[in-house]
RNA sequence: GGAGGGGUGCCCGAGUGGCCAAAGGGAGCAGGCUGUAAACCUGCCGGCGUAAGCCUUCGAAGGUUCGAAUCCUUCUCCCUCCA
């Protein structure tokens, strides 16, 4: 799981006498939605905390309308205060679904930064050499491909560093990609003669597509606080080689190695998507959704639907037009490229004529493999 | 301040007067197949219309032309270089 660990020996002895440390992590509400990729470190300081650690969670409501240059090729566009504030909310909510709202400390930055003084910037920049931030792979890249480098980015590094000046911890965790933002706070400690935190950091998760980092602007992200059905559906989703890289890096206790191996992939990965649900929504929940996957896929085949299919009203009118209004297509012309596409199918008969008229009745509609309605005409 | 390059559909990116609803790739959707909503193969991928066809789209607004994403004018935003 750890995978950098820049300990100096001198610096892991003096830790080692504190029985209980502070360890700090920092989030930047970018966006509204937490992801698995966010869960990787979110379980790592629910581990610290139930061994008794003192988790201090630093939301970067400040250093976010900046935007993290980390791994940028081109800069970011900035965000508002206020996004970033509202996007703290709901990311505080999706965060206590996993951490210990009682013993989680949290601490906004734009607390110390919002109105830092002037000569106080001047002084942290003072600390820290210019060359040194655009050695940067990201920065130096953006130079030689002749990409700008905003100032405002050059001081997220220090702004984000100064966060561990102000809240002193013993440890710091991050993503891979956050190592230089990490090493940085603890030169930047140093330098403010205090003692350096340690930093441990976490592999990036890819994304459901198996080939980028989970993001949400990637859209290959399986959320926490998605429902159980679209967890355990995007999980069916992912490439099989991807089952791997989950099973390591969410730390899925449940079957050992020797027995995945023993498994049908697609049980694999049952299992895979049955404890990401369990997770976020308990055991009983995962029951559910395992059950209504398989249900999905019987019902794929079959003539009928899953249980809970949802019920519509709706005047007599085409078949297109049903599709429509049942939210099954976006537009009528869509609706009817479906029908041609042979995936319109009503009461188990294939409809291939868009103008088809559906009359008075009760009647199960499938569109593709998946979507179901029980459709009531009028 | 000066010189130049550019803004194309969800994203990336061709296209420089008609054959352009706009190549190609990605994403997405559908069908086939299967071990799954995996992989692979095929197709679709602006809207309206039963259809013929019509309408809207290539940063914005005007203009030239039988005809413009493509030419001209103004505006606007972005980028690079020089100072």
């Amino acid at each position: 799981m750890i995978m950098t660990t820049p300990f100096k020996n001198k610096e892991a002895k003096g830790t080692s006498k504190i029985t209980k440390l502070i360890i700090k992590a920092g989030f930047d509400p970018t966006g509204e939605d937490l992801h698995l990729g966010h869960f990787v470190l979110l379980s790592a300081l629910k581990d610290f905390q139930q061994k008794g650690h003192k988790i201090i969670l630093v939301i970067g409501d400040f250093t976010a309308t900046i935007g993290d240059p980390s791994g940028k090729k081109t800069s970011r566009s900035t965000l508002s205060f206020t996004q970033t504030s509202e996007n703290a909310k709901t990311y505080l909510q999706q965060i206590f679904k996993i951490l210990d709202p009682a013993k989680t400390k949290i601490k906004y930055n734009s607390k110390w930064l919002k109105n830092i003084r002037l000569s106080d910037i001047l002084n942290i920049c003072g600390k820290y050499p210019l060359n040194r931030i655009l050695e940067r792979r990201d920065f130096h890249l953006r130079i030689s491909n002749n990409r700008q480098i905003y100032t405002n980015e050059i001081l997220y590094p220090l702004l984000q560093a100064y966060d561990s000046v102000v809240l002193k911890p013993n440890i710091e965790i991050g993503g891979e990609d956050q190592l230089l933002n990490l090493l940085m706070a603890k030169d930047l400690m140093k330098k403010f003669n205090l003692p350096p935190q340690n930093i441990l950091t976490y592999p990036l998760l890819l994304g459901i597509d198996g080939k980028n980092k989970m993001s949400k602007s990637l859209n290959n992200f399986i959320g926490i606080s998605e429902s159980s059905t679209n967890q355990f559906g995007k999980t069916m989703s992912i490439p099989d080689e991807l089952m791997w890289h989950y099973l390591k890096n969410l730390k899925i206790p449940s079957p050992k190695t020797s027995e995945l191996l023993k498994m049908h992939p697609k049980e694999i990965k049952q299992t895979l998507a049955f404890e990401i649900v369990t997770i976020f929504h308990g055991r009983s929940e995962a029951q559910k959704s395992l059950k209504s996957f398989l249900e999905t896929l019987n019902a794929k085949n079959k003539k009928n639907p899953p249980e809970n299919v949802e019920r519509i009203k709706l005047p007599s009118s085409s078949i297109a037009t049903i599709i429509e209004l049942c939210s099954l297509a976006s537009s009528k012309t869509k609706a009817k490229r479906l029908i041609a596409q042979g995936a319109v199918h009503l009461d188990g008969c294939k409809i291939s004529d868009h103008t088809f008229k559906v009359e008075k009745g009760i009647y199960t509609l499938k569109v593709g493999a998946l979507n179901w309605k029980r459709v009531e005409i009028l």
